[in-house]
RNA sequence: GGGGACGUGGUGUAGUGGUUAACACGUCGGCCUGUCAAGCCGAAGAUCGCGGGUUCGAUCCCCGUCGUUCCCGCCA
């Protein structure tokens, strides 16, 4: 090795040894006669110190370092002067007075600057990604993702579960995003589709025996971006045979806990995830992925207004139209023009209008449009439901419960970002539990599957499957982490005569099914166990873990929200002769740009 | 596919319908033996994303286009 300590590591124990370090020039301060330099390399950085009056040193190789320099240094391990320690570096204590220094690599002028935190484009960090990853954030990053990796590993490991791969060349179906297609030389016409998930495969390994499987696996979907979405992601992805749910939500809970424990940055809010149903997470959040970090929970009000004397509330009520309502603490001083800003946000999500209730900071009474339709034992009503006090803001939303959850809960999380309620200073879990297994009737009067056709139904509500379908309950369920969903699973059907109900409901044909899935239908009447399984979206947990804003940051090689990868420029054209070994030609727009591209 | 925001030296920003486009960091040179965001002095570095239009004159106003980003659609 060309070192024989890491920067890092230095401490006040190490003084009076001779040590070899070597690494990157974080930053170089000379002061004429002695040149101090924050020597870098991934565990951290020392100070070394080269002075003119050593003879010993050759003081213009000094001289001549710059910026992201790779150097070597040889010197010994000595204590700070006096006054002269830095408390904001680990090995502040010591520095090296150096006797021997060696540049092994000089570097350009960086386009972005290594020692600090980011502030320029993040395109010009994308190109130059093998910069931006030298920085303590990434460096951070990365590390945070690999300890939650190996936590998972180890945990699942100890519990008897083998990690399989599974192939990333597998067979397109139709529902689910859209797949990335690799087409086949030998195949002419024929396409390999990327995995969205090893969903399939992970079943077939119940059927052939494996009982418990588990894969840090990479996922491909080709969609448009978000600041939580890449074309390729991972997933922590796992299935057990024979397991029930409360198995699969006990050991996932117990392993997350863990796992946060011992990597996160930012700290568990608490180690019980509270089990909300579907319906449950519905009324009181209006989302199906609360945000638990504050509360500001939906409150129906239907009773009150009932018999009030506002039309459109108490008309609603007898259509069996409900009226709920959040309490935004504080913003009673709202004005017109803010309350107007909320009306047209509420407007988006299907609102026709937003009510609201404020309570004077200073007179104290009830203000705003409606507020003289109610009688003072009906606005009391409404405050002690509400819990609302002086300076308190409350929004009405009356309209069937749909509309009337989902316009709440997006108030709810937009009053919460106001209020500074959403900061990421604590994961706030919980578990979303008895979703309906079909979303809502199709236009040609067949369901739509909420998580994926192999969801079970839950065991008492078989029957209905035959009577009300969308009153059946699933066994599906998700783990959600400050109003993001960080793993979703189930358990599965594994009986053929059950698969093939809901396979007719959702409007598959048996051929359809046996063209798309035959290799699965077929599986399962080879002794498939019961089973059920969850995946976990790494990334999204990785960027909750270590506080940052989106995915990218907690990735080494992001594509950016074009899906390019801006280092290495892909995808990029290629050679006719590739395209005629897997004939395949450009069509449409592919033909006007490659076009463009040769000019 | 749709909507919003942004685009000015290497980087981050400021700015203006009119002579020489400002500041910070970085870069280069000089001074300096205790700094740690070192300091001081000096210098170089920009066809203001691209194309078109309005105008006597556009970095600024208008249109288009390209790029980046956030959101909706899409996606579990």
């Amino acid at each position: 090795m060309l070192k024989t300590h890491r920067c890092g590591i230095l401490r006040k124990e190490h003084i009076g040894q001779t040590v070899t370090l070597a690494g990157w020039v974080n930053r170089r301060r000379d002061m004429g006669g002695v040149i101090f330099i924050d020597l870098r390399d991934s565990s951290g950085i020392a100070q070394v110190v080269i002075d003119s009056g050593k003879t010993d040193v050759d003081f213009s190789i000094a001289e001549k370092v710059r910026n992201e320099f790779v150097l070597q240094v040889r010197g010994t391990v000595d204590p700070r002067m006096e006054g002269m320690e830095n408390p904001n570096l680990a090995t502040g204590a010591v520095e090296l007075t150096v006797s021997e220094i060696n540049i092994l690599n000089p570097s350009k002028p960086v386009p972005i600057q290594v020692d600090k935190e980011a502030t320029e484009d993040e395109s010009l960090r994308l190109k130059y990604r093998y910069l931006d990853l030298r920085r303590e954030r990434m460096q951070r990053n990365l590390r945070i993702r690999h300890a939650a990796i190996k936590y998972i590993r180890d945990f699942l490991d100890q519990r008897n579960f083998i990690e399989i791969e599974t192939p990333i060349l597998f067979k397109s179906t139709p529902e689910g995003a859209r797949d990335y297609l690799v087409p086949s030389r030998v195949h002419p016409g024929k396409f390999y589709a990327l995995p969205q998930s090893p969903q399939q495969l992970k079943q077939l390994l119940m059927v052939a025996g494996y009982e418990n499987y588990f894969q840090i696996a990479r996922c491909f979907r080709d969609e448009d971006q978000r600041a939580d979405r890449q074309p390729e992601f991972t997933q922590m992805d796992l299935e057990m045979s024979f397991a029930e749910r409360d198995d699969i939500l006990d050991m996932i809970e117990e392993m997350t806990i863990g796992m946060v424990e011992h990597t996160s940055v930012i700290p568990l809010a608490s180690k019980e995830f509270p089990r909300i149903s579907y319906r449950e997470a519905m009324e009181r959040y209006g989302s199906d992925r609360p945000d638990l970090r504050f509360g500001m929970e939906l409150i129906e009000l239907t009773d009150i207004m009932k018999d009030s004397a506002f039309k459109v509330f108490a008309s609603n009520a007898k259509d069996g139209k409900p009226t709920k309502a959040i309490c935004a603490k504080g913003c009673g001083h709202y004005s017109r023009k803010d309350m107007a800003d909320l009306e047209d946000y509420a407007k988006k999500f299907g609102a026709k209008g937003l009510a609201y209730l404020a309570i004077d900071p200073e007179t104290e009474q009830v203000k705003g449009p409606i507020a003289k339709f109610f009688s003072t034992e009906q606005l009391d009503a409404i405050m002690t439901k509400m819990d609302a006090g002086v300076g308190d803001l409350i929004l009405l939303s009356s309209d069937n419960k749909l509309v009337v959850n989902s316009v709440l809960g997006e108030l709810r999380l937009e009053m919460g970002r106001r209020l500074g309620l959403t900061e990421n200073t604590s994961l706030n879990f919980c578990w979303v539990i008895d979703f309906p297994l079909f979303e809502e009737e199709m236009s040609d009067g067949h369901y739509a599957p909420s998580h994926h056709m192999f969801t079970a139904p839950q065991r008492a509500h078989i029957p209905m499957l035959d009577t009300d379908p969308h009153a059946v309950l699933s066994e599906q369920y998700d783990l959600v982490c400050n109003g993001y969903e960080v793993s979703g699973g189930s358990i599965r059907i594994h009986e053929r005569p059950l698969q093939r109900k809901i396979m007719e409901l959702i409007g598959f044909s048996i051929e359809e099914a046996q063209d798309q899935f035959g290799h699965m239908l077929e599986a399962f009447e080879y002794g498939a166990p019961p089973h059920g399984g969850i995946a976990q979206g790494l990334d999204r947990l990785v960027a909750l873990m270590a506080g940052e804003p989106n995915i990218r940051e907690v990735m080494a090689f992001p594509k950016n929200q074009n899906a390019t990868d801006l280092m290495a420029d892909a995808p990029s054209f290629v050679a006719q002769h590739q395209l005629d070994d897997l004939n395949v030609a450009h069509k449409g727009a592919a033909i006007e740009a490659v076009e463009e591209a040769e000019q």
